[in-house]
DNA sequence: TCTTCCGCTATACAATCGTATAGTCCACTC
DNA sequence: GAGTGGACTATACGATTGTATAGCGGAAGA
């Protein structure tokens, strides 16, 4: 079916069930799909990873590898410790920008770890206990130096990186529903920018709060309101 | 099997279908499945939404309708319009608070949508078209109503409402996985109340950076970070 | 009383599911 | 050049998948 041998089959068919993992679930993925995708016979599938659960524990192995691999390329520019504080506030921006931009290159890894959320059970568990938590530590370390160096606001660390994770990884999915409703490409370089900024300003400070609250009447505001926001479209 | 009749069993059949596709996705549920969880027979599940694409329709359009129905119980202590800036201050975190306390008792409306969304297909057009946009275009209003009132910082609406739509729905599930990694539950109400505190001061701007950049060492830096983090366990 | 309809069951269907096993091909070593 | 082992295929298994259809009991309307 294949000309090319061993690993190479093996991560072709890797690359095929992390997408489907991702997007169908562990119950929704089969063999066969996995294996039509990868362009591979559902024998060699098994051959390769003997069951369900394997091919599952392996793929998920290996989209994190990928993702640890991958992930510095989006970073490389970002060097905080070499700039001062100026400097500093704009790289934040780029940090922000480019990991929502990597969820969005590289959704699966993301993807994969909701779907196990969504039903907790024994794969969560492993989820955890493989690969999740050093990253967990590691952003919670970041997030650490980032207060400390004075980026972010002194709050509790543990909430700013709950804000931060559901803000920067969630993104991708939720603006795949809004582009459709909205008949915007909320994917595009340039709403991914406007978003990450927001959400940076919004954690240095470095906007105004409207100061007009009680000029206005309640039915006027209101309207005002939608008309803001359909302005965009 | 069940001595109940005919809307009955329905309901009873629909409330274990959106469980079930909210944590299996809809290739990972079976009719047999949904009829075991709904104590109903399989036949039942059939004769009452006739195939799978119908029954899953039917569970999406009443999960929905649960949650128009429930939502407003979450809200009504909030009442922005009848209050002065100072309480409305207050009651913006008792929204935030609410809606994520929603998120978690009632996470198969946002479960579905993450399923959907990971996989765009007919599915998550249906879902559009049939009840997200009109949720959506809601939202937008909210915002820029609490814009209007000065409740929140005057940047584009549409980013603002994604930064809610993602710090606010996907905490949840989140929470989920981080609970397991830390051994903590932050999903208990402390936490909730914690993080929108957290979320809310972001956006009202009342917190105060920490003014220490240049003042420390980049290695005792990151160690600060991480026993920061670690006190809180 | 007869008919009709509704809620529901029983059973069967081909297709697909995950898994098991025997076997083919071929590069490699000794 | 016989033997070994790894990459891969062919085929088959029982269980489960979604779907189809015939039929049941009982209430309601005629």
């Amino acid at each position: 079916m294949n000309q090319e041998v061993g690993i190479e089959s093996r991560e072709q068919i890797l690359l095929a069930a992390a997408k489907l993992f991702a997007r169908q679930g562990y119950n929704g993925t089969s063999f066969a799909a996995v294996a039509k995708l990868a362009n591979h016979s559902k024998a060699l599938v098994q051959y390769h990873f003997q069951n369900k659960e394997r091919l599952w524990q392996e793929t998920v192995k290996y989209t994190w590898q990928q993702r640890d691999h991958i992930l510095p390329h989006y970073m490389e520019a970002n060097h905080f410790t070499e700039y001062d504080q100026k400097q500093q506030r704009h790289y934040m921006r780029l940090l922000a920008k480019n990991l929502v931009q990597f969820t969005i290159d590289n959704p699966e890894w993301i993807q994969i770890l909701h779907q196990e959320a969504a039903a907790p059970g024994p794969r969560l568990d492993w989820i955890v206990n493989e690969v999740a938590t050093p990253d967990i530590k590691q952003g919670q370390i970041v997030i650490g130096y980032l207060q400390s160096v004075g980026q972010l606001p002194d709050m509790d660390p543990l909430m700013l990186f709950c804000i931060f994770a559901t803000a920067l990884t969630s993104y991708a999915d939720i603006a795949t529903l809004m582009s459709k409703s909205l008949g915007l490409d909320l994917h595009s370089d340039e709403f991914v920018e406007k978003y990450t900024d927001s959400f940076v300003s919004l954690l240095q400070g470095n906007f105004d709060l409207v100061k007009k609250g009680d000029l206005v009447k309640k039915g006027a505001l209101v309207e005002k309101g939608l008309s803001q926001t359909e302005v965009k479209r």
